[in-house]
DNA sequence: TATATTAATAACCACTCAGTCATTAAATAG
DNA sequence: CTATTTAATGACTGAGTGGTTATTAATATA
């Protein structure tokens, strides 16, 4: 309050038109993986992004056009990356599965944007518009690619005959299920050691079992997958 | 508004004190899964229940103890039911293993209350004092079954070494999966049938492949599973 | 019928939050 | 230095929402 008191330092009120929507999406994508869509508040986004709320609302319409620009901005890319890499891919299914897993994990489920899967899943009854664009533009590529992965390698007879609608959902949802687990406790407070899970480690032994599977005895002859 | 407009066949103001909680426990339920806890309104449970809202709070402190009493009106008792049925089992393990995952289904999964699994994991990290409560009351007691199904078949020779910690949720991962993909899709909106799952045949395959695996060669002789 | 008890209500309170708009000031042009 | 443009602001609105309480009326009792 005394005169003189200027911080030129950090200047208020600072004009830069290009840079605010960009950090505006990198402060919702935070807020939106952290508390969901409904539970994130405008003015906090804004604040994140150093800006008030009414800047927020100058460069999107709603809270609904903000978190569909988030979604767009970071999640449209990474499968195709993701998907590319087994084109010519020579080793064994089995380690095409493993790669699938473990490069899928680097890439997306480690990153921020890994988030998206569980906010998603969460709230897509809420938003069956967004629910639907997410299915066709990353579910229905993924559960592509493990369809692919599990038919070559029947075909190649290093995998038993499996159901064609179902078997995808042997790898996927191990991997949905980290991302729900992983999300679902906050950094807040720790989740129970108990309850803890290393990612890698959890990976290894679901891989383990899908590959191999629990029992020491042989697999029976008579085919016991069911298929219809 | 006319004279002598009096229905005697509903009462308004009914005395009912041993029917209302019941009731309101009834409605909290449908409605906490069909919206989730934060979107559901109290008042909303009320007029579902047939009463005012000032009713709702006269039996319940709060809207977390009106969701606490839905998980143990719902839940918590058929978890004892449920755990219950293993203690005198004389079958092999992977039979135990298949019935723990078809009760489970037709006890829980199916019924009304399935949709709590999805509501706490999509919901914990804003509510950590419930999140905490259903990880004590749900998520241990259900854990420790299946460690202790995994621990006898590996003790009787029927299951290969698997590590103690991430084992257990090679189980758990599929079963918690259905529910998330049960209930993201809203009732108001079908969706996709490429994407619809016939929960007794997706259990199945999720079965086969969880005791067997997907390889047709012989598991290696080496332990290859995590233990550390 | 008169009175006491208490289940049930509806108005009310304190508070939250998406979205608006008149005002302010940073940049720029003349 | 002055005027103009417009990026940025923050007070404000209006629609909710969890929870409270004074009042009402259904029932029991005598």
């Amino acid at each position: 309050m005394a005169i003189g008191t200027v911080t030129p330092i950090a200047r208020k009120r600072a004009r830069r038109k290009d840079a605010r929507p960009g950090e505006l999406l990198d402060a919702a994508l935070d807020l939106f993986v952290e508390k969901g869509f409904a539970a994130t508040r405008a003015e906090e986004v804004a604040h994140r992004a150093g800006v008030s709320k009414g800047t927020l609302f100058l460069y999107f319409t709603s809270k609904e056009e903000l978190f569909k620009a988030v979604v767009r901005q970071n999640i449209s890319g990474q499968l195709l990356q993701w998907n590319a890499q087994f084109d010519g891919f020579a080793g064994s299914s089995a380690e095409m599965l493993r790669l699938c897993m473990g490069e899928w994990w680097t890439r997306i489920g480690a990153t921020r944007a890994g988030g998206i899967t569980k906010l998603m899943l969460s709230e897509a009854r809420n938003f069956p518009e967004l629910a639907a664009f997410y299915q066709e533009e990353v579910i229905r590529p993924g559960q592509q690619l493990i369809r692919r992965i599990l038919q070559r390698g029947v075909e190649r007879g290093e995998f038993a005959p499996i159901d064609a609608r179902y078997g995808s959902y042997v790898v996927l949802a191990p991997m949905i299920f980290l991302q729900m687990w992983q999300h679902a406790h906050g950094a807040g407070q720790a989740p129970a050691d108990e309850f803890r899970l290393e990612p890698l480690q959890y990976l290894e032994v679901q891989l383990q079992t899908i590959l191999h599977g629990l029992c020491v005895n042989q697999r029976p002859l008579r085919n016991a997958r069911g298929q219809t």
